[in-house]
DNA sequence: TGAAATAATGTAACCGGTTACATAAAAGCG
DNA sequence: CGCTTTTATGTAACCGGTTACATTATTTCA
């Protein structure tokens, strides 16, 4: 053995078995007829020889990675749990290779690490990646799937994400008609999210609807964030004073704990002083204090239902422009229900 | 433009730009010098061409993928947020690519997804992978972090985890003295789990210095998984209403979440019937019901060092064989205190 | 049974970069 | 000012696979 840890060659497998490289290649990818002792013959000597494939040369050669990617901006939400063990399964189940990557466009000057040059395609989380971004890949024929974000208005890239609009509506026309809230407060999250841009529609329309006048100051930034959620909070609660809320709609999950978080030490009650509705239900909500009453999302139906289809664009098929996964209400206590 | 959606080379780049390939590649990589107007010229020709260097073939000339890999054997846990956030950090800040893969030793006849043919080096999380196979690939020199496991006798793998032993000892005691718990239950986490182990050990001596005798009933697996804690502890209360406790270690928050829910179920109070302890501190632990009392785990900060370690490896420099980080005990009301 | 189809394999070009080696021009220097 | 260094660039082999094309052996079948 040398002292340079010289990887394993085909063309050593394919000497040692005293057939061609071809042969080989052959072989490892099942794509024409072995003869049975060559195969053999083969596999012995790959075991031997502990032969592992090259990737690069292989991609190189194929011109296909057998990579996909997921591009997000963060990885900071405790709903990345389900949504990644959707996206993973389906991923292992086809025999891929994962990329995860965080991007944001302002970071200018650095192009998206996943693109055409190191994957077979990619899902698009949330804002990372800007339109113009995307468009110009898509163009370029570049396969992708859109989660929890709407497609360019220009071009259409499939998207997956969930019913937000109308079950917002519902919710909030809980804390209006079951619990008699009429200054709800909507913590939205980052700006063009497309899931906070529906729930905010789905909010207003559910004031109008139940004749309360919108008031802007009761619209805050919650960013779908723990720490943001709870700083905008205890601010609005230290400079507006003369400001009155009834009811929360955090906005998520992350975002609730740090809501009942400034809540808490600025002495409001859950639910007595001010209600409060999550969304996600993520597997802790039901055991927070109080219990949370939330937005049930499947999450991982959603990293399936989108790895999914990024597959089936590359058997050129084309699934929906728009997948959106059902959603629905789970009242426990925070809202003021089961009491 | 020809229907193949053929890629820019760096071969078209040269020729636009009138140099040769390999001025062209020793711009990009900038290691060479380069004359200011053939700089600038190819930079603005790489842009009319949007030309993109294409992985593989890198990673073919160069022998070096720029990728590292996190093995794991599933990425149930929310405590994988925290931990992701730490790795990929680093991984952007050295601008590399992170590939995540689950994996099961036990899923024979697959050989692990990651590894030196499509990798410089990679995180090895708990028990996906067997010793064999980490020995296997140790020898042959490919570059490896353990993360909450101990690296096999025979060889030094550097392993990064968290202070276990003294810390479950610390909150055994706890149990005992400050809150005069005496039938204490442990759920341990997946067999051959280091971190488990060592709060096994750190379990069974605190409990032998406090002269209570180990009962092997009181020790049951919660797997560190919420749905097996619950699981777990629902059937041992149907079946073993004889077998008497009054606190619970979890193991860690998302099993604690499990117990709690089946403590709730049971009709158990908490901490009044039951004390009840965790470990990690995740975001939301603070706002269970009842607010757990934990241990505070710096998740993010072991993601950072190991993925730094894997990085010095890279290197040659070799870090720790074992770097532990530290933990505290963190009380709220689930154990009793804060009442 | 001879022609056509199929099975099994080999040869060598090619994928798109990197880099050792060579060379020419410019700069440094006694 | 001739000689050594340094700067800037080019040529072409090479990384480790895949695959088009060619070839021979074996079946199939009218």
């Amino acid at each position: 053995m040398t002292s340079k840890s010289q990887s394993v060659t085909i063309r050593q497998v394919a000497q040692k078995a005293g057939v061609s490289v071809a042969t080989v290649s052959r072989y490892i990818n099942h794509n024409a007829p072995i003869s049975k002792d060559v195969a053999e013959r083969l596999k012995r000597v790959m075991e031997e020889l502990h032969y592992v494939p090259h990737a690069a040369a292989r991609q190189l050669a194929s011109r296909k990675t057998r990579i996909v990617g997921l591009l997000s901006n963060n990885l900071h939400n405790d709903f990345f749990i389900p949504l990644l063990n959707g996206i993973e399964s389906v991923v292992r189940k086809h025999n891929y290779n994962l990329v995860i990557a965080t991007y944001h466009s302002d970071s200018r000057d650095m192009p998206p690490p996943i693109g055409p040059h190191n994957t077979d395609g990619m899902l698009v989380f949330s804002d990372g990646i800007s339109d113009e971004d995307l468009i110009s890949l898509h163009v370029r024929k570049f396969p992708m799937v859109l989660v929890h974000r709407a497609s360019p208005k220009s071009v259409k890239i499939p998207s997956v994400t969930v019913e937000n609009k109308k079950i917002t509506f519902e919710l909030i026309e809980h804390f209006i008609k079951v619990h008699g809230r009429k200054r709800i407060m909507f913590l939205r999250g980052p700006i063009h999210q497309d899931d906070s841009y529906w729930r905010e529609i789905g909010y207003k329309s559910a004031l109008k609807a139940n004749n309360i006048p919108f008031d802007e100051k009761l619209m805050l930034n919650g960013d779908f964030e723990r720490d943001t959620a709870r700083k905008t909070l205890n601010n609005f609660i230290a400079n507006k004073k003369h400001v009155s809320f009834d009811a929360i709609f955090t906005g998520d999950d992350d975002a609730a704990i740090g809501v009942l978080n400034a809540l808490h030490e600025n002495g409001y009650r859950v639910p007595e002083d001010v209600s409060v509705i999550g969304f996600d239900d993520l597997g802790f909500s039901a055991f927070l204090n109080p219990p949370l009453t939330t937005v049930s999302a499947p999450t991982e139906a959603v990293g399936q239902v989108a790895m999914e289809q990024l597959f089936s664009l590359f058997d050129k098929q084309f699934p929906e422009d728009i997948t959106l996964l059902p959603t629905k209400l789970i009242t426990r206590r925070s809202c003021g229900c089961n009491a």
